[in-house]
DNA sequence: AATGCAGCCAACCGCGTCAAA
DNA sequence: CTTTGACGCGGTTGGCTGCAT
């Protein structure tokens, strides 16, 4: 079911997740958040790409997330939806909490589309036989403007509110609330971190070589952006527990030994 | 018991969008 | 206006599972 384990040519991992990734990930964004998903791996003590994280957390791993048995409901729903907005499937996911888009795409393709398609021919053939008129078969190649908008508005309300369902909105509120997402302004403050290329393709290296001088150290980072601008730090909201000055490694809360000079 | 095959789903890939420089 | 980086979205794939033969 899952793909094997891998290694590209920048020695990055692909595959299926361990646990031991899985627990790692977790207790980093639940502790820290996910302010910038090119360089979580590397403090995370990840071999994996930003873009395999995100993809992780937003299917698998985040709080509320359901897996399998699709109620009656949900599947009435999803057929309903994909009936007015086509293959929009964040947009489904928005309306399905708990649901990623990735899950209800796999619904669709796997038990939904046959249905469907098993119920749009017997309209068609209700059709031919003169039972149902044709304006009353509704069309999907095309969705509606109207009820695009309707969804629109939609999503941008619940990006207001506390109670996110889907990967999309759940960026920025995953967390009773509490947003600890932050801005891409801390990246630009970590430029000496980066690799040259797409951070997507060309992610964490784990054998990186340059002085621990050049480096910023985790707390120094995230206290570097808090400074910045401190008035423009509405994407940024830290526990209580959390203390910025002092500093409590990631790897220290995961029983694992600090170590900064990779 | 062995083999083949279809179903299923986690993960990957490439492209589009948006914001900032 | 153009370039670049970060991220999200939707399509596709790899491989495990279970059923049929």
């Amino acid at each position: 079911m899952v793909k094997s384990i891998s290694f590209d040519k920048n020695g990055v991992k692909k595959g299926a997740w361990s646990e031991e990734e899985d627990d790692k990930l977790r207790a980093y964004i639940q502790r820290y958040g996910h302010w910038n998903w090119g360089l979580l791996p590397q403090f995370a003590g990840l071999s994996r790409s930003g873009k395999s994280c995100r993809l992780r957390w937003m299917n698998y791993l985040r709080p509320n997330i359901k897996h399998g048995n699709f109620t009656k409901e949900e599947d009435d729903l999803i057929v309903d939806l994909h009936n007015k907005l086509g293959n929009k499937w964040s947009a489904m996911a928005a309306k399905l909490p708990g649901r990623s888009d990735n899950e209800i795409k796999n619904r669709w393709n796997t038990h939904l589309k046959k249905r469907s398609q098993e119920d749009e021919m017997i309209v068609l053939e209700n059709e031919h036989d003169g039972s149902i008129e044709p304006d009353q078969v509704e069309k999907n190649e095309n969705p509606n403007p109207e009820i695009l908008q309707e969804v629109e508005n939609f999503l941008a309300g619940s990006l207001e509110s506390p109670s996110c369902s889907s990967g999309t909105e759940l960026s920025a509120c995953w967390m009773s609330g509490s947003d600890y997402t932050v801005s891409s302004e801390v990246a630009l403050q970590t430029s000496d971190y980066e690799s040259a290329g797409d951070f997507w393709s060309e992610p964490f290296l784990p054998d990186i070589t340059s002085s621990i001088d050049n480096m910023l150290s985790h707390s120094d980072l995230i206290e570097g952006y808090m400074s910045h601008d401190q008035s423009s730090c509405q994407d940024v909201t830290m526990s209580d527990e959390f203390s910025w000055s002092t500093f409590d490694p990631y790897f220290q809360y995961n029983n694992e030994p600090v170590d900064w000079s990779f």
